[in-house]
DNA sequence: GAGCGTCATCAAACCGGTTTAATATCTAAG
DNA sequence: CTTAGATATTAAACCGGTTTGATGACGCTC
């Protein structure tokens, strides 16, 4: 296929007529600095001097090319990117979190773990932003996509009614959700089954002789404390056991404690409580025992994620431990082959661990 | 300067006679596709034929292609990288690290959402490699830097004797350590002050009347590591006390336990540690406590980094806290700066903050 | 020995911004 | 009215791999 290199002949100069707006590329491909000129009635040159800010352009010009970018959407191709195979090779990872809760936080870095031993093998780098609100989190995914640097992205810490999903699609990158499958299903999931934990946890305190259990969940919004929450409740209704409302926390250790407190004061406080991270589990054994309760003999608790202080702490935390540098690695494999080959085919996922330690035991009475 | 364009003319095919060997381009340049035609005496396609692997090659220009290949050091560029502008606004962090520790410290992740911090602003990206062992990291970085993926990468987790300082020089890539200058000061670095934290540490501990000190330190063969371990003891002799040799741990949970029990089965037990993490710190309390004694009445407990958790336990941890995040945004913009105009200047960072909490205590005689 | 098919080889075009060098236009001075 | 100088403008080359289309060499058959 031909396309109009730069402007057409003729002299210079002279009046400006009206032309007929050069063809645009057909479907998805993203609008050239040439798009550009063309709208503009101008060389390619010009639109670079304007966007690089250089002197040497007309006021007029200048406008006309801002008008164009603007029209067309465009923004410059960092670096005429991947240049012959529009490949880059680049895998996108965007975690859209307060920088400081970062480290509160086992998954984030052990997951990327897991995707460099994904990707290292097949020869793709992973770029990486953290930013901090959803405006911030649009632009990074928007830039990441109009200026080809990668060939996909993972969307982590899915929300309900993310928008991220429609998002991609918009932008027609290639996706891969690192969770649960969403009820549209326009882009395709990967993730272990987090309810699971929550019913072994649920399970293994009934076998214990509980009757009465508690559930501290995480922030809410996320797709996965939803679904823990509604795994819990689920698993009750299973069991036959009565239900606590959840308490809402946030994952930081000070919700975890005023959760526990909300919950032990109680007219008749459970004997055993599920928290969803391991970080607010640990804030609860301290809570609690600062109340003159002992953990396990007047409280059974358990945890979510098996950071590596479960095992240091007294008593040694009951706990649900994930594999993620796997979960990575799948997700990694899975994305590369989506972008490659567009197929798709869930990868299996280990199972989630039940840790048992010495944070649970049956219950005093 | 003109470069040779493929093969010079003349009738293909025929007999091959020796050429004097067409000039390489001067300096810091990469070798190009060019320069391995023109050395194997075929064109740049027949070159992009072997490295592709595509066939229509014969096994002697094959052969020829791939000595070229060799003897130049030569890799394809990826995708004409960041092409006329030969940088790619991108830096390069490579960790190494066994995977699976990870997620034992909280430095990772708060230093790559700094340095996200500095860099979203200024328009880069963060490419992120983890990587398992020193030959898989010297890999990183060649490839990081002939493809021209990156303008400049951090070098972390600095080693005594760490061969990476005259890597990234002989790769003639920019590059900043992140920690204290090194000794030959080719690589221009920014740290903060280790010692400052232990030496508040000990300070602190003194002053509370503590006389008999111990230290558990942190993975032998890092730079920081050494530097806390220094700090240590010049804080000792600067306050007149005596030294017990400091216990060599790995920043884990166990080793922090086990270091812990070491000490405490010394004839005359120290009647307070500093350890070189919180998580070894965190152990070190749960050690003490399970032979009976009491923190902090018998024994004060000093950690280093406080991560979330240290809030959270009991007692809450006195604890040395790095402001992580803005080294990270410090230590983006040095080594933006540094690619950009190639000139440094060493940011002021803030200092370490001494944390005081209630796991320190008077001794108990 | 002409005709055909196969295979190795490479010149040239291409990807999309950046930069250079040349041209066109205008103003002010002579 | 001519000319020098400043300014606006753009065609073309360039960066470095990839891919195409064409050419040439060779072996085989009739």
């Amino acid at each position: 296929m031909v396309r109009g290199q730069d402007k057409a002949g003729g002299s210079a100069g002279g009046s400006r007529q009206a032309m007929p707006p050069p063809s645009r590329r057909g479907g998805g491909g993203r609008p050239t600095i040439g798009d550009v000129a063309a709208l503009a009635q101008v060389s390619k040159a010009t639109v670079s001097f304007v966007i690089n800010d250089r002197p040497g352009v007309s006021p007029q010009a200048r406008q006309r090319v801002l008008d164009a970018i603007d029209q067309l959407g465009w923004q410059p191709n960092a670096g005429a990117r991947a240049l012959s195979t529009k490949r880059s090779q680049t895998l996108g990872l965007v975690m859209r979190r307060p920088p400081e809760l970062l480290s509160t936080d086992p998954f984030f870095p052990q997951f990327v773990a897991g995707i460099e031993t994904g990707l290292a093998p097949l020869g793709y780098a992973l770029v990486l932003q953290v930013v901090p609100d959803e405006e911030t989190e649009r632009q990074a995914y928007e830039r990441l996509a109009r200026d080809g640097r990668v060939d996909g992205v993972f969307l982590t810490d899915l929300r309900t009614d993310d928008p991220r999903p429609a998002l991609v699609t918009e932008l027609g990158i290639d996706a891969l959700i690192v969770g649960p499958p969403q009820h549209g299903g326009q882009v395709p999931a990967l993730g272990v089954d987090d309810g699971s934990g929550v019913r072994r946890a649920v399970s293994h305190l009934r076998s214990l002789g509980h009757r009465w259990i508690g559930h501290v969940c995480g922030a809410a919004g996320f797709v996965h404390t939803e679904a823990r929450c509604d795994a819990w409740r689920g698993a009750l209704a299973d069991a036959g056991l009565p239900e606590i409302p959840p308490v809402a926390a946030d994952f930081t250790g000070a919700a975890g404690a005023r959760a526990t407190h909300q919950l032990l004061d109680l007219d008749r406080p459970p004997t055993a409580i599920v928290y969803a991270n391991d970080l607010m589990a640990i804030a609860g054994i301290t809570a609690a025992t600062s109340r003159g309760l002992r953990v396990p003999e007047d409280l059974s608790v358990v945890g979510f994620d098996d950071i590596p202080l479960a095992d240091c702490i007294a008593p040694p935390l009951t706990t649900v431990r994930q594999d993620v540098l796997t979960w990575g690695r799948a997700a990694a494999q899975a994305l590369v082959s989506l972008t490659e080959g567009g197929e798709f085919q869930a990868a299996e996922l280990p199972p989630v661990e039940f840790v048992v330690r010495a944070s649970t035991a049956p219950p005093r009475s």
